[in-house]
DNA sequence: TACGTTTCCGAAAACCTTTAAGTCCAGGAG
DNA sequence: CTCCTGGACTTAAAGGTTTTCGGAAACGTA
């Protein structure tokens, strides 16, 4: 361990200057003369000087720090997000203070208050679900962004997925291939996620003037579900050429029973799930085509609009950020496979 | 937004007194009567005063804040780390500052200047594998703890999974259930992970007197490499009895192919996995039966050492966390599925 | 009254940096 | 020669908190 660390204090002696000149020389300022400069730099380098951040902060009441407060245990869907953050700040000199509230309320305020009391520049909050969650930025004195959660309160800034678009969007995808009796499987009714996909698939099928196949299933994300609703569907809907899937889990059991019970995918069955996580989507037989929400790209718009907020620019009210379909075999066209 | 944020001085002037008197009221210090205490607290609690945690780092030197330098996209392995962390500060007062080297030697260094800069009172490194990685630590004022990956310098102290124990456990739990012809298939042999486990598995044969059912089979971490290596281990070592696969998504790939060749799994052939990766793990059928590295438990302990470290009593070395072995349905007895 | 003790409170320094304002000096213009 | 200008540098204040030390009042004792 070094024995001290260095303050703009010693490298001014070291140099033979004073403070002031020091702190000007080290940040570029005018009204220091080339040498002068050169022999603050080195001395500098000498002590490996680090300027001290807090006291930056404490004079210019900027800390270059931003909070991020996740519910859902950094989990699924925070990551990607923590990702794009950290990228939209890392190049430059923000820092993330990390906070997990583990879903609970108390646990979130307790983070808010010690979030604000270091003084962060701004606050993140990354939600569980994309059910709307109670705001938290109710007379704060810093901004705060929305990420996958969007807040209550439309006055707050919120950055969702457009679940509804992309479910339209994967539907055509399948009317395009010439699919006409169509089937959703999804997880629990009280997720709005799950309402909003059925929803897209609503307008989607509406648009081009069909019924949905059998009634939407409603049962848990995963695989298991994905099994169990294949078994009642390819009974029931003997004759239905596609399945739209809630998650890639679901798709991804869906496929194996549908597999086992002689169905073809995409042949017979074409598949679709919903998002890419990759260690189902691309590992599947077929590999699944599926939503991907971007997520990174949504956790980076949200920090730069957490900027724009940071520096008086804000934009009120929940965006809903465009998804993507990522097109693999579990829907190609008959002979391509 | 709040007007401005409250001092110590309005909350002082609130009460009436001094802000020396002030601070020892709102810091629970003697030398303040009770009828005085309570004016502040009440000021304090009207201003909803938050003291401002740069002055008080300021002064004292010490930030209640530790950075977490990951290297692997708070990959599958940062996030449980980090999860454990979070809990063993968390509670207190501690808050984690985030930074993620993307793999990069030029970035990480950046990152460890910033955080220095911040006056973090300590630093946690998450490697992205088991292979020791370079010191970061050299002549850092602040203590480092390095968890996963462990240092190549064994002055400094890291926590790992004890990876070639974890292995022999999980082939004496194949060996007890009677099974005597096992083969062994896992990922990249560059990685020091799969060497361990192999070396684990060595040792545990080694002590039954027993030799490997054909040679180690040597590919990816993936599902798809688990099925190739499937194929390939049927047709050239029919009468194995068991595997030992280097990751749940080998196995899963291993035990999808082996029921479509017609071999049951657990009663033909038990399959162990490793990861306990539970969207994979808990979803296949049969669920396997796995190798958890506790990689929470690795995180919190690591916190804790850091924690020991800052105030003074470190524990240089390479520590190895014992992993445990979750049983499920892949290695049930016959007969007991 | 003089003095010591206890209890409570306030003044001021310290932490480190940035910046506004001020000082000093050389050189050019009048 | 005087005055002004501008460049190069220093002084000092500010930011919010904790802590040390000293002071004042109240009270008891000689």
């Amino acid at each position: 361990m070094a024995s001290k660390r260095a303050t703009i204090n010693d490298v001014a002696s070291l140099a033979g200057v004073s403070i002031a000149t020091a702190s000007k020389a080290l940040n570029g300022r005018q009204d220091v003369r080339a040498a002068t400069r050169e022999r603050v730099l080195a001395a500098a380098a000498e002590l490996s000087f680090q300027p001290n951040a807090l006291a930056r902060g404490l004079l210019s009441g900027q800390t270059r720090t931003v909070g991020l407060l996740t519910s859902d245990s950094v989990g699924r869907f925070g990551i990607p997000v923590l990702l794009g953050a950290e990228d939209a700040f890392g190049a430059g000199e923000m820092a993330v203070l990390l906070c997990d509230a583990r879903g609970d309320a108390i646990r979130e305020q307790h983070h808010v208050r010690a979030l604000l009391s270091r003084r962060v520049d701004g606050l993140i909050v990354v939600g569980e679900s994309t059910d709307p969650r109670p705001s938290v930025s109710r007379n704060l004195p810093i901004p705060v962004v929305y990420a996958y959660g969007p807040s209550e309160d439309p006055a707050d800034v919120s950055f969702v997925p457009d679940d509804v678009g992309a479910a339209a969007m994967a539907v055509n995808h399948l009317l395009a291939l010439g699919r006409r009796r169509i089937a959703h499987v999804t997880g629990p009714a009280h997720y709005k996620a799950a309402r909003d996909r059925e929803e897209g698939l609503r307008l989607a099928l509406a648009d081009a003037g069909l019924e949905q196949a059998g009634r939407t299933l409603s049962g848990a994300w995963s695989q298991r579900w994905g099994r169990h609703a294949a078994e009642m569907l390819l009974m029931a809907e003997p004759e239905i050429d596609a399945v739209f899937c809630g998650s890639d889990q679901i798709a991804a059991g869906f496929v194996e029973t549908a597999r086992e019970r002689g169905r073809r995918v995409p042949d017979d069955i074409a598949v679709v799930g919903y998002d890419n996580w990759e260690v189902l989507s691309t590992e599947t037989r077929p590999a699944l085509t599926t939503v991907d929400m971007n997520l990174e790209l949504l956790g980076r718009t949200a920090a730069q609009h957490l900027f724009a907020a940071i520096d008086g620019k804000a934009t009120p009210g929940v965006h809903r950020m465009p998804c993507q379909l990522v097109i693999r075999d579990s829907t190609s066209p008959p002979g391509v496979s």
